[in-house]
DNA sequence: TGATATCGTTGCAAAACGCAACATTGCAGG
DNA sequence: CCTGCAATGTTGCGTTTTGCAACGATATCA
C-alpha cells in the first residue's frame, strides 16, 4: 500500500471514529444540548437568516428532520421563525436572545474541552489542521 | 480573538459539521452497511479478538447498544462469537468470512469516494492531516 | 388559468440509544 | 472453602432521532 493509500485509508478510520463519538462528548460537553441542537444554534449563529432547507442540505437531512428539530429549539425560546415578507412559504430562522445565551455557554465547556485536548499543539499545526478540516468539507460538498 | 482561538473555533465547527453528516454520508456510500455496523466491522477487521465491552469503551457507547448491534450483525452471519477458554464471560469477537467480503465491499465504495476528494491534495498535505486526526483522537481519549 | 415546483408539516415506522435490573462468571479476603 | 464484590453480557422499557410518503400552502411559469 503507497503513503497515499496509507493515509487515505487512515483519515476515513480516523474521521469514523470521531463521528461515533461525538454524539456521547456532547452529550458530557453539554447535556443541556444535544449534539444536533447545538449544532442547529452554531450554524444559525453565522448564518443568521438561514432557512430549514438551508440546514437539511448542509447537514444531509431529510426536511422533516430539520423541521421537528426547529419545532423543538422553537418551543425552548431558543430561536424564532420569521415569515419571509417576499416569499411566505419560507420561514427565515434567527437565534433568540436565549438561545444566544445557552449557546455561548455550551460553547464555553466546549472551549474549555478542546483547550485541554490541544494544549501542547503547537500553533501552527493547530492552523493547518484547521485548513484541512475546512478543506476536506469543502471537497466532501463538491463530491457528495 | 487570537489565532490560536480562531483555529481552534474553525476545528470544533467543523469537525461537528462533519460528524452530522456522517450518517447520511455513509448510508450513500454503501446502504447496505450503516455508519455502526461499519464501523464495528472496521474495528473488528484490525482489533482481531475484540470484546464488546472493548467497543462500547472505544466508541463511548453504553453495552447495552453493542450487545444489540452485535447480536445484529452475527445475525446475519458477518461476525461470529467465540468465548473465551480462560474466562468464560467474556465473549471474542471475530469477523465471519462472509462479513469480511461485505466490508471489502462496502471499504471500496469508501475509498472511491475519498479519492474523488482527496484528489487535488498534496501528498504531504494528506500525510500531516492524517498524523493530526490520529493525534486528535488520541488527544480526546487522553482528555475525555 | 392551469401545470409544476418549492417550502414546510405531519403520520408512520424503524433504528439507535441509555438506564436499570438481571444472570453468569471470575477474583480476592477472611 | 465461602462470602462479598467486580466484570461481562443480555433483556425490558422508554426516549430520541431519523427517513419516507402524503399533504397543504405558496410561488412560478407557460
Amino acid at each position: 500500500m503507497s503513503g497515499r493509500d496509507a493515509a487515505l485509508d487512515t483519515i476515513q478510520r480516523e474521521l469514523t471514529a470521531f463521528a461515533r463519538r461525538a454524539r456521547a462528548t456532547a452529550a458530557r460537553m453539554h447535556p443541556e444540548l444535544s449534539l444536533v441542537s447545538y449544532t442547529i444554534l452554531a450554524h444559525l449563529e453565522e448564518q443568521q437568516g438561514c432557512r430549514a432547507t438551508d440546514l437539511a442540505a448542509y447537514y444531509l437531512l431529510d426536511k422533516s428532520t430539520v423541521s421537528r428539530q426547529v419545532a423543538a429549539l422553537e418551543r425552548l425560546g431558543l430561536i424564532e421563525r420569521r415569515t419571509d415578507s417576499t416569499d411566505h412559504r419560507v420561514q427565515v430562522l434567527h437565534l433568540a436572545p436565549r438561545g444566544n445565551e445557552v449557546l455561548a455557554a455550551a460553547r464555553e465547556r466546549r472551549k474549555q474541552t478542546f483547550e485541554e485536548r490541544f494544549a501542547d499543539w503547537d500553533p501552527a499545526d493547530l492552523g493547518r489542521f484547521a485548513e484541512y478540516l475546512v478543506r476536506y468539507n469543502e471537497d466532501a460538498a463538491a463530491h457528495p
